[in-house]
DNA sequence: CCACGCTATGAGCAATAGCTCAGACGCCCC
DNA sequence: GGGGCGTCTGAGCTATTGCTCATAGCGTGG
């Protein structure tokens, strides 16, 4: 007898959930319908829900990226993650994360108290802060987390402080320091100079870092602009190094390296494990290893990335 | 750019969506994520659905009943119709339906005010007067729409009107007639007698009609339970009958005849169309034809049928 | 047969969702 | 470039929903 009680409750859940999510009737109307009070009506309804006697299908290419989203950011832990979808026209498009990230610096700026943005390096990065939409903000600050003076003495080519400055009329602070020093030493007198010190000291109070994520192997961002050697790319290959965030190079643990060109490296360091929300924002098959691993050591607690990396990802 | 902003917008709808039913957030929080206002947040929700970017999908049997009884009452502008489950077991039990008519009967008569039900024939309906709950009111009336006595001059096996008045403490109204008379003029004259004038005066106040549908072939219930011969069943089907209600024999297109055993029948007549609610009990796949002329001809306006019958009803 | 504990129920309240309206914004046509 | 039109937005109100709690019914075990 109980088990027929249980059918019929089922069934009644069942005929409950369908005039609810199908019929679009109120719980109301269910409760005369059924002849129970409307407390037992949403009782039903509940139960047809707990029993996944309904289910939901999104019909749209975002329900995937939704999911992929939720999923890393169950297994990694983090505080934010998006992922957009695919362009089958262009795969490798960093315009859409570009988009996304711009679109979280423009929620993170609108703002009214003040608010520390720190910039890291990667495309997506720097796109993304030329379509964040101008914005007066003179309160706020943007401070680099890396050099930006190249290897042969001249200015980065692209000033991504500086741009997302202009738009939002914030106090900014660049980072006025070559990439590598020559030596470990020279770094370490180079980092505790007057106004190196300052950015230090802006960019640990920041609300919102994001970062670029880049891969180390032949066609490293780093090695492409010229902040590292080839010489210099190969040795911390050797040392195992799988990806490098604002210059930092790390393992496939996520670990970073103590050794090499880390040594001689200006950047601001991660926090490790993060604590202040810190977004990396990649995309590309070539990545996603160095992805899997900021996370995996906690460099990052937040991620923009797309469908095809995200599956990537998740399915190492 | 106006196509790229609904792509977008319905992008936003579809995460809204995935956000609301599947993450199960509510429209604040979802409002919050995508920056915009709750306002927003709920018109998305609702394009979602509205554009039908979401599906829901109920993984139960009962599902293609409700959408069944939905299309019937659509169909044919039933005020009542409810669709049980087929039983792999017993294709052609009642005990389903019984038991829905049952439960329409329970919930009729557990009105404080008086009412009045009027039952017709059929196993359905019998089975049914056996599953309702007793219940105290004597304030309500049961009334027959047919006559109880057959061919032979004894009272007919099964008093349906008196079981329920048995198990309610109702006033009840028998109808102390034979099924037919012997001739038209016959029939005229008692139906016109106090006891019996009484009984149709009742009966036309009647809040519920439930009646049984039958069939008008060779295994018809009428011609079973011997209250029409073998010769006067012929002769019906010669003249187009394909049903019958109450023993009123009607076509294929739900047209009472105007010949036959039905210038002889004392049976209460049906409403055309029926504007008390008149419910239809049947099932079984040689009910199909006179169940779908009932429906046509408005000779009903509620059915409770099983999913077999319910979707060959459909079908035709 | 009664007492106990369990589950299920309905009232009432707090949270959530849906809707209407007035205003703003952008767009198009003149 | 300006006026008018249509669409979109957010505030605020009302309906609906989810939930909590006290109570009643039911089965179980003494």
């Amino acid at each position: 007898m109980a088990a027929e009680n249980d059918k019929s409750r089922l069934d009644d859940a069942a005929r409950a959930g369908w005039l609810y999510f199908i019929a679009g009737h109120t719980q109301d109307e269910i409760a005369k319908m059924l002849q129970v009070s409307r407390a037992s009506a949403q009782r039903l309804v509940s139960l047809c829900l707990a029993e996944r006697l309904i289910t939901f299908r999104l019909e749209h290419p975002i329900a995937a990226c939704m999911e992929l989203a939720a999923r890393l950011k169950e297994r990694f832990n983090l505080v934010h993650c998006e992922v957009v979808p695919a362009d089958p026209a262009a795969p490798q498009a960093t315009a859409g994360i570009a988009e996304r990230c711009a679109n979280l610096l423009d929620s993170t700026l609108r703002s009214e108290t003040p608010v520390i943005v720190a910039l890291g390096t990667g495309r997506a990065v720097r796109a993304a802060v030329e379509r964040v939409t101008p914005i007066d903000r003179p309160n706020h600050q943007i401070v680099s987390l890396v050099g930006n003076i190249s290897a042969d003495g001249s200015a980065s080519f692209y000033d991504t402080v500086g741009r997302l400055a202009d738009r939002t009329g914030a106090r900014h602070y660049p980072m006025p320091l070559p990439f590598l020093m020559s030596s470990e030493d020279e770094r370490n007198k180079m980092v505790r100079i007057e106004p190196i010190a300052k950015v230090k000291a802006v960019a640990a109070r920041a609300d919102l870092r994001l970062v670029g994520i880049g891969q180390m192997d032949q066609k490293a961002q780093v090695h492409v602009d010229g902040f590292v050697t080839r010489d210099e790319l190969f040795e911390m290959m050797r040392l195992g190094a799988i990806g490098e965030i604002t210059g930092w190079a790390y393992d496939a643990k996520g670990r970073l390296l103590k050794a090499g060109t880390n040594k001689r490296l200006t950047s601001i360091p991660p926090e490790v494990p993060a604590k202040t929300t810190t977004i990396g924002a990649a995309v590309g098959a070539a990545k996603v290893a160095a992805i899997a691993a900021a996370l995996s050591g906690g460099l990052i607690n937040g991620l923009i990335t797309d469908e095809a990396t995200a599956r990537a990802i998740l399915e190492r």
